[in-house]
RNA sequence: AGCGGAAUUGUGUAAUGGUAGCACCUACGACUCUGACUCGUAUUGUCUAGGUUCGAAUCCUAGUUCCGCUGCCA
């Protein structure tokens, strides 16, 4: 793919300026706590991180957050990898913040010592009463003013395992009265009773994220710490780690807004909802936002990697549409996939006027505007499937598909014409008789007409599973509707889920389809991206629809 | 309400005192053995009110609205 022009963005102005007036080197990180399966909110941010990295010829550490292992669980950390691997980033090395646990404390220790720092025992209750608000001042702690030595002792039997959980904390000794909340003698330390994915018992008390995460930074030789925008906040707390512990050269931390889509759900407490009760299959269910989700889905990395750099970044709130994605999807797969002809819901055509049991075969493009992607065979004869949409006995205007006495050029073979059709009592088409043109053979007739369908031959038709999907949650209009309906209640998001974001269909595909592998991609020819699922078997083949055409017909 | 951020077409993002541009979406048209692709055309925008300036999305003043922050989460 040729690299496209794309003007600066702000966090690209800032690291020039560091590169000019600083030091030439860049380095980041990409900071993932492993309690979760990655989305595409974090390919965003992993994009930058990794994607800054590699413009200035610097280096970008897979570093996993994990000081708080009541929260986490090494299911996650293979998983992350794959992820990063699959999008095509590289990271440098790969990290736990949990190795630099020894530092931490060790850094702790200095800061009491320097007396920035000390051991407090206030109750969870006491410190947030002593927080004060958003609007009202805090106030010190009894214990902010105990010697140095105590702390000293407190903080060394606190990591012995001496105090039960949340008897005492370290605290950082800064200012009970800022206007910044998160000043206001943050935590630095908690004793937390439980077994590390990494460091196994080894820890009883560990750091929490505003202490150990500008140590790991400045440790590692981070430049750069990018972010996103909810840390702006905890920005000059960073800066004071980083001070007090005398760090230098000082990494930066930068923020920027995460990625909001419309119609997807980017909680990850929300999507463990959907997993673990079971409204969706898994982390890897095709419609969640995950990207093993996508990657199953048939979603490609590049297409993924091309609507990320689309979006841009900038630090102001934004809801991206996603067709932007569905557009970037599309334009790849619509260069790269191969035609097939599958029928998602079939009606059979016969052909009054073609000799039984004659068959001929079609030499069929595997790609309209690629010869070089080859093609394959295809057989036709007197049967064959056709969509029930492409008939229709009484038809609106425009309808350039079957309808009595009309005709349509059945792709690749020859033009047909509507002679009757068969119903059941309800009014089902269950065969449609046509007859055919025998000088109208593909490719050797001028004569044109309006409609050309999509058809597989009955006789070596493959029965398929199709999986088509939507979105997860109710679009926006179908949510006004609804609130319109009921009222304004508040509703739990589970309400707001669409009862349709999987239908599954039974048709049937052409031959060539039934030896495809998992993770193969297909345009479907006048229906859509299709890719096919892991539990796919030659005999029992299932194709989950990626996206679908853009489709401009109205009926 | 205190602090910190942010406001540019329907959406996302450029323009860094000098032509408000690009992409997506939408609409219409051309082409078409995929109503796809491709190509062409079009609509709609600087939060508000003042000010500085020859000239303001950009600078100043005052407002408005939205987001984040009161975990021993990250």
């Amino acid at each position: 793919m040729e690299e496209v022009k794309r003007p600066k963005n702000f966090i690209e102005e800032f690291i020039e300026e560091d590169m000019r007036t600083k030091e030439p080197r860049v380095q980041t990180r990409f900071p993932p706590e492993p309690n979760g399966y990655l989305h595409i909110g974090h390919a965003k941010a992993l994009a930058i991180d990794f994607g800054m990295a590699e413009k200035y010829g610097g280096i970008c550490n897979l570093r996993y957050d994990d000081t708080n292992p009541a929260k986490e669980d090494v299911e996650y950390v293979d998983a992350i990898q794959a992820d990063i691997q699959w999008l095509g980033f590289q990271w440098n090395e790969i990290l736990f913040g949990s190795s630099y646990f020894d530092q931490c404390y060790d850094l702790a220790v200095k800061l009491i010592q320097k007396g920035v720092a000390y051991v407090d025992e206030l109750t969870k209750e006491d410190m947030r009463a002593y927080r004060g608000t958003l609007t009202q001042p805090g106030k010190n702690s009894p214990y902010r003013d105990r010697p140095i030595a105590e702390s000293l002792d407190l903080f060394a039997r606190m990591r012995a395992g001496e105090f039960e959980d949340g008897a005492k904390t370290l605290r950082a000794k800064i200012d009970m009265t800022s206007p910044n909340i998160n000043m206001r003698d943050p935590a630095l330390y908690r004793i937390k009773h439980v077994a590390h994915h990494q460091t196994g018992d080894k820890w009883c008390i560990y750091p929490m994220y505003d202490f150990a995460h500008p140590i790991q930074d400045a440790i590692e030789g981070v430049t750069h710490s990018l972010c996103s925008l909810e840390y702006e906040a905890h920005r000059p707390l960073y800066d004071w780690v980083v001070e007090q512990c005398e760090f230098n050269p000082k990494p930066r931390q930068i923020e920027f807004a995460r990625l909001n889509m419309t119609d997807t759900i980017m909680s990850k407490r929300y999507l463990r909802r959907l997993v673990e009760e079971g409204f969706v299959s898994g982390w890897d269910d095709p419609r969640m936002p995950t990207l093993c989700g996508m990657r199953r889905r048939g979603y490609t990395p590049a297409a993924i990697r091309d609507f990320l750099e689309r979006i841009g970044v900038a630090k102001a709130d934004s809801v991206v549409d996603a067709a932007m994605l569905e557009h970037c999807v599309r334009e790849d797969l619509n260069e790269n996939a191969v035609r097939r002809m599958a029928v998602l819901d079939p009606v059979l055509v016969e052909i009054d006027n073609w000799e039984e049991g004659k068959m001929e075969t079609i030499e069929m493009e595997n790609h309209p505007n690629h010869p070089e992607m080859g093609s394959r065979i295809v057989r036709f004869g007197k049967r064959a499937y056709i969509e029930r949409d492409d008939f229709a006995e009484v038809p609106p205007s425009k309808f350039f598909r079957l309808k009595p006495e009309g005709e349509v050029r059945l792709k690749g073979a020859y033009i047909i014409k509507c002679v009757g059709w068969e119903a059941k009592d309800d009014g089902t088409v269950t065969k449609i008789h046509c007859t055919y043109d025998p000088t109208s053979h593909s490719g050797e007739d001028a004569r044109k007409v309006k409609g050309t369908l999509h058809w597989v031959n009955a006789e070596d038709a493959i029965a398929a599973e199709f999986r088509l999907y939507e979105t997860l949650m109710k679009s926006e209009s179908e949510e006004q509707e609804d609130e319109e309906e009921e009222g304004a209640v508040e509703k739990d998001f589970i309400d707001k889920l669409n009862p349709d974001s999987l239908v599954t269909v039974r048709g049937f595909v052409e031959p060539a389809l039934g030896a495809s592998a998992a993770g193969d991609r297909f345009q479907f020819m006048r229906e859509g991206y299709f890719c096919t699922d892991q539990n796919s078997t030659p005999a029992a083949p299932i194709f989950n629809r990626t996206v679908g055409l853009k489709d401009s017909y109205k009926a």
